[in-house]
DNA sequence: TTGTAGGCGTTATCAT
DNA sequence: ATGATAACGCCTACAA
């Protein structure tokens, strides 16, 4: 079942056939609707291999997400199905595991695709740094600021990570707290982790309390288990805190295990911060409080870069998207 | 970039490059050596599409996954990928939404990637029986019953869910619970939902509980959303209950959200008890009581009943994986 | 062991 | 508007 096949049975040749089945003008009604029809009957479905081995282009926006389990990246890929939806291009969405290369994932993607554009969801700056040159299309990176790479096609839309941490523990320094910990990612590794960072320590030197990494921090994996891992450690090594911020609602998640397994309740011993804005946090108990990402906003807006850089030959922006603390159960104010 | 390129550079035919890149037999080891680092050098990659568009076998393994977010099959993923790389087959694994039709997906990935066995992580029978027909490499589904479909190439692994959901209230009655709710998926949609609906049934009638499911049961998504809503539901319709089985994890979180906000206390007031054994039950607070699936040994049997299949020609098996019940702090025994 | 040539199913280019 | 035909990059007989 080929294109031949179609060209015998309608009479056309196969140049007719092919551009009838691509929507290319040049096509008769008359010839167009027998094609389409004498496809259907004899469901006729076309060889990709074949059709992307000889295309140059197609109208496909790529997706490239890393971190399968990452419930944040889920939500936006919903969010940016349902734009690209609206549009005449098609999406391919590519999963990957946490650790690998996206960049060079791209690289044979956009080979094997030939995408009009990528969006990447999430990422590392030092694979873009390595790899990215060999591409040329339009592409936006979520979640991760790229405008320290300066490359000409690549876009970033981010939460102003260092603004939220700074952000996260000045409301807990105004509910009262003055002993707060931090668990977050590894900053060596991750830029958004080494970001949130900063606003902490910002936010702990505006007000003169004291916070030593090596004690007050720990970082570690996106995860329940080393939230709660990191959690453990702080406890085992004696510090006393009131507040925790933990930049992950994952970790938030672990951290408040390992508290309660010390005897500590939430909110009324240690206040618990987390940040992204999962949709768990909502059923918890008790509720977390956490720096939600606008996930919708990002999406739209990372897709009208992409798209503005695809359409228009518009130039690469680096945008940034404002979060919102959503304060509910888990934080208390400190009673003097 | 070409394997033509490959072959003047190194002065060999096209033929012998492709053959040294492949592994195959009858390439002197000079000639494979240099090749392969001329390769190298030029940093020569394939071109996946014409491969595949002459190829007519591949090496490759698909694991076609069926609900994106679904955290169960995140751990079976990781684990089939791990036995895989034991092997020298290749794994493509491939993601789409919950409400995706998996064995078109299926059919469609056949013809582009000629797969030698399919991993189906959940499914449809209805889905199964409408389109499978075409296909003819061993495929195992998996937490999905297809002995009743009766294809000869499609094995299944599940977990026995009907004597799961008979356990599981066997359990909160052997607790001392007479009044028991239950929330599950559709079962007019979902076998398992089914299954586990009717083991649920089976453990009242035993012990000559009354159990109305227009009252007493809530059919609805596998989400944190859904399990609330249906807990509300229950909640709302005046219905008293000591326990509630959600047959879900995810709805459980939801549920005990619900309850909380309706001033009862778990276990307290009313034991929870879920079904899959996420990692997260193990951080809940409380820890959430489960019907654990074993994602380790169902991932094992199934990569071995597939590769049974491929390698032996095999015939189909339908084998059922036992499950285990973690009773953790969600629940608690009714004092007299 | 190596080289040669035909063809996989499609798109794209050029005529017609 | 349609048809014929040359690529696309690779694999696979088959010949050498």
């Amino acid at each position: 079942m080929t294109i031949k096949d179609l060209a015998a049975k309608t009479g056309y040749a196969v140049g007719t056939v092919s551009r009838a089945l691509n929507n290319h003008p040049n096509v008769s009604e008359k010839a167009r609707t027998a094609i389409l029809q004498a496809a259907q009957e004899m469901d006729f479905e076309i060889n990709v291999n074949a059709k992307q081995l000889k295309q140059t282009h197609s109208n496909t926006v790529l997706v490239v997400v890393k971190g399968i389990g990452n419930e944040l990246f889920g939500e936006m890929v919903e969010s940016i199905q349902h734009l690209i939806a609206q549009t005449h291009y098609q999406l391919v969405v590519d999963y990957m595991d946490e650790d690998a290369n996206e960049v060079a994932r791209a690289v044979q993607l956009c080979r094997e695709k030939k995408p009009l554009g990528i969006l990447f969801l999430g990422g590392i700056n030092d694979h873009f740094r390595r790899d990215f040159a060999s591409i040329d299309i339009p592409c936006v990176v979520v979640t991760n600021d790229a405008s320290t790479l300066s490359f000409e096609n690549l876009s970033s839309v981010t939460t102003d990570d260092r603004e939220a941490g700074r952000c996260a523990i000045e409301m807990l320094i105004a509910l009262g707290h003055q002993k707060i910990a931090v668990i977050g990612g590894d900053r060596d590794v991750s830029d958004t982790s080494r970001l949130r960072f900063e606003g902490c320590v910002k936010a702990f030197a505006a007000h003169g309390i004291p916070f030593d990494p090596r004690r007050d921090y720990q970082g570690v994996r996106f995860s329940y288990q080393d939230g709660y891992r990191a959690t453990k450690a702080l406890l085992d090594s004696g510090r006393e805190f009131t507040a925790l911020f933990a930049s992950a609602d994952v970790m938030a998640i672990g951290a408040i295990r390992a508290l309660r397994e010390s005897g500590k309740r939430v909110p009324e011993d240690v206040s618990v911060m987390g940040m992204d804005g999962l949709p768990i946090g909502d059923y918890l108990v008790p509720q977390l409080t956490t720096v939600a990402q606008s996930v919708s906003s990002m999406a739209q807006r990372s897709v009208e870069i992409l798209m503005d850089g695809i359409e228009n030959g518009a130039q690469c922006r680096h945008e940034t998207i404002p979060f919102r603390i959503y304060r509910r159960e888990s934080v208390r104010e400190l009673q003097e």
